[in-house]
DNA sequence: TAGGTACCTATACTTTAGGGTATATCAGTG
DNA sequence: CACTGATATACCCTAAAGTATAGGTACCTA
């Protein structure tokens, strides 16, 4: 008989979680609406396997509030849920000692496969946010490029010298010198190596 | 109930996972010693709802034979089970479009739950193998570097020039040449821009 | 149609990078 | 002591990178 706490200011969704999750597997629920709340919960005499506890909630400001609390109760299993699945603060959680990252978006199924998995000792991660393309900031970086210089930082985050591009791209050197130097410009880069660098940094293909 | 089929040319784990497979959840369990065993069970009437294939194993060739039967038999969800967890098969096998790795170091109750998140839809990553440490193997490569060779390429990783460089280690900026060569010849890279690109894809300070 | 932007090329030039060879000091080691 | 490896410097040279300026095409939009 696993316990678990769920921490969420959103009453229906305390509920229904509570609920489902009660009904169909040997878990024990409580729940909580702030992390105050939970506190005051993984106090008591009761020992908690798991806290599944919501990103956007009184008392948590940003992460802090959850870290607080994972320091705190070390014997819990913290699981942070969220509404949207952005992969910053869940790999800023994992780093911080979550056990798991749960976005809303998980169907209940999963979601008892996830919990299962992190009662197991293990750890759940959304494979989608591996995956995650990093498009969205990237391009506010990188859409500044045209065409042209796009190409030619793909070419120059192998390594590879103007000549090389040139032959690649079927144009004259000094073209692919030109696109450099604008890219230079463009991204703020020293030089070659420091563009290829911010490239990487900012996930650029 | 769910119909899995396991493909390994070990017997004791072809036994054993199976056994404790059928006995433990509603599942169907059916076994084969090779992929070309697996493609025949595959074709037959059954639908398995999951394959959890062997990476070692007669006909597999690689992933090639696994990324054939995923193609093959697209109305199965696929699991690459290997001995060694090594994230890179584990990351190219999810590319292909499996739908989870699971190294045989993963206890059996976290399998349970790695299978049930898998037949729920959603997909499997063991999350040790995202936040690995590439300190073992960039040691391989960095250590071979000198003090100075070392120092030179955490200041190159900031797309620095020979003569910045030169300028905040003291010296003349042709003893910096000479330990960019030499720095070079040891990490196999191509010019200096490569070599810190290097030096960031192996986690190198 | 005029102006803007991306693209390609050319010439000319300066700076930086990179390779080769040689010399010298210093520390640790068989 | 002689050998080795790391460090440092020098000189020489070629190649690559980067800057500046200018001229041309094409396409799109006000």
């Amino acid at each position: 008989m696993a316990s678990i706490l769920i921490a969420d200011d959103h009453e229906l969704i305390r509920d229904t979680l509570g609920a489902y999750l009660s009904g169909l597997q040997d878990f024990s629920i409580s729940t909580v609406d702030s992390l105050e709340g939970a506190i005051i919960k993984l106090k008591s005499s009761t020992i908690f396997d798991l806290a599944i506890v919501d990103y956007r909630m009184p008392g948590m400001n940003g992460l802090d509030g959850f870290a607080l609390a994972m320091r705190r109760f070390p014997a819990t299993k913290f699981v942070l849920m969220s509404g949207m699945a952005s992969s910053d603060v869940a790999l800023k959680a994992m780093e911080l000692g979550a056990r798991g990252y749960f976005p809303k978006s998980l169907s209940a199924e999963t979601m008892i496969g996830a919990i299962r998995l992190v009662l197991s000792g293990d750890r759940y991660y959304p494979f989608q946010l591996i995956e995650e393309t990093p498009t969205d900031e990237a391009g506010n970086t990188f859409r500044n490029l045209s065409e042209r210089e796009t190409q030619t930082l793909r070419h120059l985050c192998q390594g590879k010298s103007n000549k090389e591009i040139a032959r690649e791209l079927n144009v004259q050197e000094v073209t692919i010198k030109l696109h450099v130097k604008n890219m230079l410009a463009k991204l703020n880069a020293k030089n070659r190596t420091h563009a290829a660098l911010i490239a990487r940094e900012d996930g650029f293909s």
